[in-house]
DNA sequence: ACTTAAGCGAGACGGTACGTCTTGTCTTACG
DNA sequence: CGTAAGACAAGACGTACCGTCTCGCTTAAGT
């Protein structure tokens, strides 16, 4: 999975809790909690998403994860911590157009995947500060892995050199993010595809470098 | 106000109870709830935006608002619908383009405006299902009546009849609402424009129509 | 019937409402209202006595049962009412003790009768001042009737001429009150029969004169 | 006081939640709110008996009274569960009708007495099942132990062997009830010695043997 | 291996909000 | 005028979760 996804394979830092007994129990638990955080989420919602419910499923009493996430903000943030820095390494099409059509339609599938784990987590996000802050952190990290596609575009001639790989980016994923998240559209044909295809004509037209030139 | 906006203002047809004794205390409490939404959700946020505190609010008690709205989606679902509807008239500049940067200056100006009205109903609108069916029909109308520009363009000659209105207008506008709503990020200098710039490029290259022919 | 009975057979003076019009809807409408109190009374019970239930069962809207019973204590008391003053005339079986025995047979028939009408209406008594005052109106015009019993067995020289008529009675029919209604446990073989025999027994041998003479 | 106590004397079974931690806060929130019922009840009234009144009195949180006791009921049953089986030992003054006379002045005084803790009770039985049948063990219980009375007017001789104790003891102090009670009037002099007589009178007589002979 | 203290299970509590129910008042409209 | 229709304020109800606390018990970590 492209984007987000389950902790139990992560290797994170532990942000809640530090890590101070590693060897049993304590991460053992730790795990069944954050999966239960996930199955919980994308089976009832991220508004039937209680504590009580999450230790129920973890097998784990209520009090103990209060003690160490603290409230639901807590939980979903280390879920999204979770997710942040999996090594994602983007496929290299030879041009840009081919590498954003790539992404796009990793973002799709992540998107549109079942059970709907990204979208979920978008969306329980804005319940909440520390999983607000959490999820912030986690696009700049994907955003920031993403830029070596623009890069080696412009490595490669095909763009201007002074492009800026944040806006190409966000201009070729941010209509599927808007189509699937805050329009909450099905599926569509054609629409990762046709927004890689877009940002990338804007991109070799010069639109994305900090000093435009004329354009149409 | 190009986006929603108060309730007190608008004409729209009544959801819950239409309507039926306009002339006096039962339309007036309406308005009062209305209002009052709007102020807790830009003062306290939509996590505090409590049956409770909208009722205190408007001077108005609980029952009442149970009784006529249900809960809290309902309260949000209203008032998303007053917004919806709202006569809006694109400004026209003459092309694609500088009718894109208008609008799209004007979706960021709702969208960082004080109160940050636009904004705190789309994350509210994760709260409920009524809520989020209302903001898509308040999404639908929007862009339905955004369509005329694309369709200028195409009948000035600008880009080719066969353009998909829709898809220009959410490559143009989704990069702004994935930017401060998704995003959360501060404004940055020339965002709506570099947006608005970048999808008439790709608009007048042939990115948008049903079968878009060779591109780069 | 012995005791309290439905109002539709009755004659009572209207306490609530004086019978302004005698003859037509308003009239009618109380019969079906007051009928409706004992329905839901023995059907639902005390508790489950609603003003919204008694319109509906009577086919009146709740406004019209507020404007001429106030509420729920009025209704109670009115149907009370229309019990008291039933006309009753004791059987004579020629001795005190056949009197009462008849007496407390009734009245045992009256409280485990189905539909339980006066248990339940003595039981609602207890939740508002009216129907309270009412019961006690009910209960004093009863034993005033009773005494005749008392008074023809002295005329008839069986007990003492000084005896105290409603001390007999209370002595005679308490414990059938007291089985059913306080310690609400079910029918018992010659109960009824016992009490008024022990009533008689203790009448005969002087007391309930007002200064009782040496008993053992 | 004869009757229903309050519970912070008494040495009860815990019927709501089997007293788990006997040694603090839980128990110690379990008197005050008892106590805070019976203080309601006399005060207020069984109509006015809410948990909201209960737990404020209490300085209890209403959550708290609502998980340990459920309702109403459940309180009132407590309380009254809390005066069943309070040591009593009636006292011999060496014949039937002084026994019950020392008796029916105690229960008169119960009833009469201020608060009317005993009378209160009774009352709000009505108002719930689970009271109901609080009171009717207490009844039972109460009934079971006043029976010696009647076992040593068989030992000595006074009545007859085969007199039914529970009997003796309804038609002696059923009367006191009716009066205090069901017919809510004011203390009459001589009533309770009258209606011990008369119930001693009517044993001696026979009564209430199981098979009474030849009565007048 | 043996202590020792971190972490867990259990469960009550104060507290907020929920959504429902009933009461009794009021206003408007109808016949 | 009396009734129907129905909104309203008021407030209790019983529930669900939240986050906190205390008390024992288990168990991993450090000696």
């Amino acid at each position: 999975m492209t984007h987000l996804r389950s902790a139990s394979a992560s290797e994170t830092v532990d942000r809640a809790g530090a890590r101070r007994r590693p060897g049993g129990r304590t991460e053992r638990i730790r795990l069944q909690v954050i999966e239960a955080v996930l199955l919980e989420l994308v089976e009832s919602g991220y508004d039937a998403l209680t504590v009580d419910a999450v230790a129920a499923r973890a097998g784990v009493h209520r009090t103990t994860v209060y003690r160490r996430w603290r409230d639901v903000g807590g939980l979903l943030a280390d879920v999204v911590d979770a997710a942040t820095g999996t090594d994602w390494e983007p496929e290299s099409t030879g041009s840009l157009r081919g590498d954003l059509t790539a992404l796009n339609r990793q973002i799709e599938a992540a998107l549109t995947g079942e059970p709907p784990v990204t979208a979920a987590l978008i969306a329980a996000s804005f319940r909440s500060g520390k999983a607000s802050r959490a999820l912030q952190r986690f696009w700049d990290d994907r955003y920031t892995r993403f830029e070596v596609l623009v890069r080696r575009a412009a490595e490669r001639g095909e763009i201007p050199a002074a492009t800026h790989a944040r806006h190409v980016l966000v201009a070729a994923t941010a209509p599927l993010y808007h189509h699937f998240v805050l329009l909450r559209m099905p599926p569509e044909p054609g629409l990762a595809d046709r927004a890689a295809a877009a940002a990338a004509v804007a991109a070799v037209a010069g639109a994305f470098t900090d000093a435009p030139q004329n354009l149409p």
